[in-house]
DNA sequence: TAAGCGTGGAA
DNA sequence: TTTCCAAGCTT
């Protein structure tokens, strides 16, 4: 363990580049407004974990609308939520949200602090240093992958990640100012998505090129990341049923792939197997066609199949859905994808 | 610590 | 087309 003397230098130089360039976002305060509403703050960095700025725009914009405050979040039904959230990925998120919602409601209001925050479900160590300092001003230590990223040139930490957070966190402890952490914090990320970048990053437009370490020495290379694991390629297929305007939609298991999302029924495919089961009631199935999706461990070849007609009832637990509202039935990706395939095949089809 | 968990945009 | 990877969390 190194003694570590606060640098005054860098968060000085941060925040006066911050003050000038900060992005103006729908949940975020500009330098010298009032700090924003936590659920706003809260909301946000759920929805930004491994997601990108423009794609969640659109979904806080739509949330913060049916739901301005906390407490309607925490009485909405689960359902509505998660439907909400189709299309946004990592859907555990949207379960949790829900949890979250609901205690705090039961708190009568956000913790204010990372140890309370911490507490609520989806709220890591990152989500709860952030809400912390952006929303209540507090001094936290804010790392995500920007500020790996920037910490790892700026301190030249050539040990591989994931090794190498330990060192990554101590560092950005002395470069965190006692106050405005919560810009700092913004000013990291917003650094790294803009200047200090994962490839060709533009160390000319750097506020904080002066004391990179890494400067001149090829910062790109940086952080070391170990190489990643080929992608296996699992076959499945999905089975679309139509009656009288309606489809049979599903609802998966809470737990693993798409848990708890409405879904068409499938021949059981996940990351470790191929689809074995069969379809859910006999008849005469007709191909549609196949979509190819890549989720984050593998990748699914997803043959559609679609029955006109169906009577009875297939097996198992499901709904007809009417297809004028498929919209609003909240398929994730795959479905979604699947589900156009099989409407573009009933006019060829029929 | 490692694996599981989505999606879409950029290069 | 392929690869990378983004404001990570949970188990």
């Amino acid at each position: 363990m190194t003694a570590t003397r606060p640098d005054r230098q860098i968060p000085a130089k941060l925040l006066d580049w911050y003050d000038a360039k900060a992005r103006a976002l729908p949940w975020r305060a500009l330098p010298g407004e009032p700090r924003p509403d936590p659920y706003r703050v809260w909301l946000s960095e759920i929805m930004l974990q491994q997601t990108t700025v423009a794609a969640v725009k659109p979904y806080f914009a739509d949330f913060t609308a049916r739901w301005p405050a906390v407490e309607a979040l925490a009485a909405a039904p689960e359902e509505d939520v998660m439907a909400a959230w189709a299309g946004l990925g990592y859907y555990s998120r949207a379960r949790n949200l829900v949890k979250a919602a609901r205690a705090v409601a039961d708190l009568g209001g956000f913790p204010d602090t990372e140890e309370g925050l911490r507490k609520l479900p989806g709220v890591g160590d990152y989500t709860a240093a952030a809400i912390a300092a952006i929303a209540f001003g507090r001094r936290a230590v804010v790392v995500d992958a920007n500020v790996e990223r920037v910490v790892a040139r700026l301190f030249a930490i050539e040990q591989p990640l994931p090794a190498a957070r330990k060192a990554i966190r101590e560092a950005a402890d002395t470069i965190t100012p006692e106050e405005r952490a919560g810009d700092f914090a913004q000013a990291m990320m917003d650094l790294g998505s803009r200047i200090c970048t994962p490839r060709k990053p533009n160390c000319d437009a750097c506020p904080l090129a002066g004391a990179c370490a890494a400067r001149g020495n090829d910062p790109e290379r940086l952080p070391v990341k170990a190489p990643k694991k080929a992608k296996p390629v699992r076959q499945g297929r999905t089975y679309w049923i139509e009656r009288e305007g309606h489809v049979w939609l599903v609802q998966r298991p809470p737990e693993g792939m798409l848990g708890g999302m409405r879904a068409l029924p499938d021949d059981g495919w996940s990351a470790r197997a191929d689809g074995a089961g069969g379809a859910p009631m006999r008849g005469d199935w007709a191909d549609a066609g196949a979509v190819r999706h890549t989720f984050t461990h593998f990748t699914i070849e997803l043959t559609v199949l679609r029955l006109d007609g169906a009577a009875p009832d297939p097996a198992g637990d499901g709904l007809w859905w009417p297809l004028e509202k498929l919209k609003d039935a909240g398929l994730p990706t795959l479905f979604a994808k699947a589900a156009r395939l099989a409407e573009a095949a009933r006019e060829r089809l029929l």
